[in-house]
RNA sequence: GCCCGGGUGGCGGAAUUGGUAGACGCGCUGGACUCAAAAUCCAGUGUCCCUUAAAGACGUGCGGGUUCGAUUCCCGCCCCGGGUACCA
């Protein structure tokens, strides 16, 4: 009987149904291990190859870990809500719930046929209210914490409150969006909504009129990690800067814990310095800077107060809240022309031309609190107002941005540092943090850190600022003026927002007829009919984007089902957190740091029980497409215009005549198709690469029947052969619809079997690499499943005999359950696939058909090729599935050898091959050296200089 | 610009703490089986020198260094990929 996958594979696809194999439940006997993937958002294109390459390395672990005797969660759900649903529906006119349900459909369809682990049972969907009731209640916890950085933790605001009442703001050390201070009488003596109003600038979700990431296109804000290079990162529309009233999360409160809790986890070091550049700490110092005649003060921060004395002028951002207060009356119009000219450039436009030097004088001066100098405030573009307070101390001689204005605008330059090479600062500016200080009066001669030190003690003595350490981490915008996405659980009263009771959650999405966005920025809830409490209140309009669904499913997995709580504590207690998280790397700024931020947050609250969710995490890479290129004769006959002809002309010969000098080109061609009238008046050729579709191309060469029938334009094609072949070209691109790349993993199962692809997928390189599709080796892979196979199988019958294995045979099982092992511990999949088709070569040359040899690794390769296993499994008697086997051991013993069995090479040097770990004796191995007969026609009449032993590898022996 | 990764045959990629570089697969070449094809099996396959073989020389981006020994460690470059960017 033949290896018949499609038969196989259907059959255990159904038995693991019916039999609920994987479903898994809280077992105090055994240990817990929690595998999870990155869930899917369901796009309309279902999956491609690229796709399940993390799914297949999570679920040969998960397997691999029951096989070990754990009791593995390894759960499976859709990121459902958010903007690329909605996008898509509005695309293809549908309602998203539908189109929503239908992508759900036809992804759990594509991963049923690969043959996951998964336990549905535990299924979870975003935009299930069952679910986003959980969304919802942590919203209402974010509402009503503040946070404290004395506790460093989030707290509840009745605390807050209580603090006010007794003492007002005085001694807080807590995260606000800006400074206040009031006593505990003032207090009290504000009005309800006066109270709210403050009680909103320490909330952890709050609402707050801020600087935000517009899209009008998308009809939103978007918060950082969404907006790259200025444009939006779905859809890549414009983005600008606009004030706006909108809820966000106070994530920078958790700054300093995101990144310290970075050191314990066990993520790639690329990653983690990913997170650390974007969480962006720098320590410096916040300086008060007097304004000349003026009671007014400017705060700036700087990270170099060692720079003090090199200060020449200020810079303010356009947005500060300086600018109104320090501008003169003789330079209204100018700073009121320039602040026009700055808010209404876009994002884009400012970062296209960053080196542009723009700015205006605002007539004000301050004065150097060292030297008592007066400097000139100026308002520049360069100055962001969202970071640090939005104004700066500007030493040119020091920091090549304030150089470059000082130069534009004719501003003195002075050093302050010697980098003891005569750098000669009115050139160019010395940025580097070291050497002395000079022309700085009493820091003259001190080195760079302890001038920093000096500064710091010094201004905080004289009480005109502090050390401060400041995040570039921004709070995260959370509301969005899109339909699709959890409704905020929070109704309106005298223009300030209350939370819902908890007991009426989950407050459900209501179906509006136009789900469509605004560009002028009215959430589609506003549409909604009755959208508003019992009482009459209105609720929130907005929706919460979609990181908010996806940042504790992970929770939600280990008690999906329970409407009592966010996850139960007996489920918490035993499954804990998770312990290693498969996904992409992309998320490295978005979802792993709001999913950290979200489940310290819970922590804090006693609802998870660790503040880090995902303890290991590894990085599948991208999968690329590896896309196939017709090449099509361009023809010219006055040498300037070209016109496309219906000649494809096959790769190899089209190099062939590239490699031609230009004025050859022509005639080589022209010998290859004599006669053709194509060619007739033509006076240059070129060719015109065509991206094909790589389903109908196998191992480069194009099926030209497929080809003609694949597009009405290209039914009449002609095509120059090369050997009766045509070969394509190929390149590597992401894989995309419009490259004509896809492949879809149906197609791959169709003509190969699921686990021929699991082990393919594995086989095509390291985990975390990203690399091209190539289907070409997957022949390889599929013969080594049929040799597999045949191992078990005489004149196509099912035979293993129950003899006892030799000593070949034994080594061979051993090394390879070690190999494997090792390997899949270490997440090393792609080298474990050659040690399975070492020993299956190996075992075909013995003729083994030896149940003691066959049976276990059959278990070991079962996390690989679970169908094949499992049919195997069952065809040597066993009754219960494969996943109830226990993953065999691998004794040492097998694979110890003698010291000299393998002398291997000598020039200069006898090397010998140790097996067997070396404790010895060095003079023992030299005159064992000298006694062994296959060294002793290397050593004759020659001296031993030196013997260097490599444990377990291979002792060197000089010669003399 | 700054911060991380990474450069190994025709290709994807192997190579514990420095220890026979190129495992395994693809591709290619030759052979066996067959009327033939498919499938399967066997052998060969880094480069150079050479009719062939033996033997040798050269080989892990480039140039140096440490070492009995370097793909691996150190110094200086080049190239590619990713992250981030007026963050003071």
């Amino acid at each position: 009987m033949e290896y018949n996958f499609k038969e196989i594979e259907s059959k255990w696809q159904r038995y693991w149904q019916e039999n609920e194999t994987y479903r898994v439940e809280i077992d105090r006997d055994k240990p817990k291990y929690y595998v999870l993937d990155m869930f899917p958002y369901p796009s309309g294109a279902g999956l491609h190859v690229g796709h399940p390459l993390g799914y297949i390395a999570s679920d040969i672990y998960a397997r691999y870990k029951t096989l070990k005797g754990f009791n593995v969660l390894h759960p499976m759900g859709y990121d459902a809500y958010g903007l690329p649903a909605e996008q898509y529906a509005i695309r293809t006119g549908q309602h998203p719930a539908i189109t929503t349900g239908n992508n759900i459909r036809r992804y759990r369809e594509q991963m049923d046929k690969i043959g996951f682990s998964f336990d549905w049972r535990r299924e979870v969907r975003t935009c299930d209210p069952a679910y986003y009731k959980w969304t919802q209640w942590t919203f209402i916890q974010l509402f009503n914490s503040y946070y404290c950085r004395d506790a460093r933790q989030a707290r509840p605001l009745r605390e807050l409150v209580q603090a006010f009442e007794t003492r007002g703001s005085r001694g807080l050390n807590v995260a606000g969006t800006t400074d206040l201070s009031f006593s505990a009488n003032e207090w009290k003596a504000k009005t309800e909504k006066e109270q709210q109003e403050v009680l909103m600038n320490y909330r952890m979700a709050y609402l707050s009129d801020t600087l935000v990431n517009w899209c009008p296109r998308l009809g939103t804000v978007l918060a950082n990690d969404e907006v790259r290079d200025g444009l939006s990162v779905r859809e890549g529309y414009p983005v600008v800067q606009k004030k706006m009233r909108q809820w966000s999360l106070r994530v920078s409160a958790y700054a300093g814990r995101l990144l310290d809790g970075l050191e314990e986890l066990e993520w790639s070091e690329s990653l983690k310095e990913i997170q650390r550049n974007w969480i962006g700490r720098s320590g410096g110092a916040d300086i008060f800077f007097e304004i000349q005649g003026s009671t007014e003060r400017i705060e700036i921060f700087t990270t170099r107060p060692d720079t003090i004395f090199g200060v020449t002028f200020m810079v303010l951002a356009p947005e500060s809240r300086y600018t109104s207060l320090l501008t003169t009356a003789e330079r209204a119009d100018a700073v009121r022309d320039y602040l026009d000219y700055a808010t209404k450039r876009t994002e884009r436009e400012r970062q296209a031309e960053v080196k542009r030097v723009t700015g205006v004088f605002t007539g004000s001066y301050a004065i150097n609190p060292f030297t008592r100098e007066a400097i000139p405030v100026w308002i520049s573009e360069y100055v962001l107002a969202g970071y640090g307070t939005g104004a700066i101390m500007a030493v040119p001689g020091h920091d090549s941005r304030d150089h470059a204005f000082a130069r534009y605008f004719g501003l003195p330059i002075v050093q302050v540092i010697d980098d003891g090479a005569g750098h000669d600062v009115q050139e160019a500016s010395l940025d580097a943090k070291s050497g002395t200080l000079v022309h700085s009066d009493i820091l003259d001669g001190m080195p760079v850190a302890e001038a920093i030190r000096f500064v710091v003690d010094e201004v905080e003595r004289r009480g005109i600022g502090k050390g401060k350490i400041n995040y570039r981490l921004r709070d995260a915008i959370f509301s969005r003026q899109r339909y699709w996405g959890e409704p905020f659980p929070v109704y309106y009263k005298d223009g300030m927002p209350y939370p819902l009771d908890e007991a009426a959650l989950p407050l459900e999405l209501p179906d509006i007829d136009t789900f469509l966005p605004t560009e002028t920025g009215e959430p589609p809830l506003g549409r909604a009919k009755g959208w508003h409490t019992a009482e009459g209140y209105p609720l929130e309009l907005n929706t919460m984007p979609g990181f908010a669904g996806s940042s504790a499913y992970y929770l939600r997995y280990m008690d999906p089902h329970n409407d009592k709580a966010l996850v139960g504590r007996e489920a918490l207690d035993y499954w804990d957190s998770v312990d290693l998280y498969l996904g992409g790397a992309e998320h490295a700024t978005g979802h792993l740091i709001y999913a950290r931020f979200w489940n310290m947050f819970l922590h804090d609250i006693g609802k998870a029980k660790r503040p880090e969710p995902f303890r290991k995490l590894i990085n599948q890479g991208m999968i690329q497409g590896r896309s196939s290129f017709v090449y099509r004769l361009l023809v010219s006959r006055d040498g300037a215009a070209w016109d496309a002809t219906p000649l494809y002309v096959s790769y190899t010969i089209v190099q062939q005549i590239e490699r031609c000098p230009g004025e050859e080109q022509l005639a080589l061609l022209a010998a290859k198709i004599p006669g053709d009238p194509l060619l007739t008046g033509v006076v240059a050729i070129s060719f015109q690469p065509i991206h094909t579709d790589v389903n109908i191309v196998k191992n480069d060469i194009l099926d030209t029947e497929a080809f003609r029938a694949w597009m009405p334009e290209y039914a009449s094609a002609r095509f120059l052969l090369e050997e009766g072949k045509y070969t394509c070209g190929h390149g590597v691109e992401k894989m995309s619809k419009s490259l004509f790349n896809v492949v879809n993993p149906d197609i791959v199962i169709d003509e190969y079997g699921a686990d021929t692809l699991r082990v393919y997928e594995m086989f095509l390189g390291p985990l975390e690499a990203s690399k091209p599709w190539d289907t070409q080796g997957i022949d390889g892979v599929y013969k080594f499943l049929r040799k597999f196979w045949r191992l078990f199988h005489a004149n196509g019958n099912f035979r293993v005999s129950d003899e006892v294995p030799g000593r070949a045979e034994l080594e061979t099982l051993h090394k390879t359950l070690k190999k494997v092992d090792q390997d899949i511990e270490n997440f090393s999949f792609n080298t474990s696939v050659p040690a399975f088709m070492i020993c299956a070569n190996e075992l075909t040359a013995l003729k083994c058909d030896k149940r003691a040899i066959l049976e276990p690794l059959v278990i070991a390769l079962a996390p690989f090729a679970p169908h094949v296993a499992e049919e195997l499994w069952q065809r040597l008697g066993h009754d219960e599935s494969i996943t109830r086997a226990s993953f065999p051991a691998w004794e040492e013993r097998y694979l110890v050898r003698d010291l000299f069995e393998y002398p291997v090479s000598f020039n200069g040097k006898v090397r010998f091959k140790l097996p067997v770990p070396l404790t010895a004796d060095p003079v023992l191995i030299e005159e064992r050296i000298r006694s062994a007969p296959e060294s002793a026609k290397w050593l004759a009449g020659k001296e031993i200089r030196k013997v260097i032993i490599v444990p377990n590898k291979i002792i060197n022996v000089v010669l003399g």
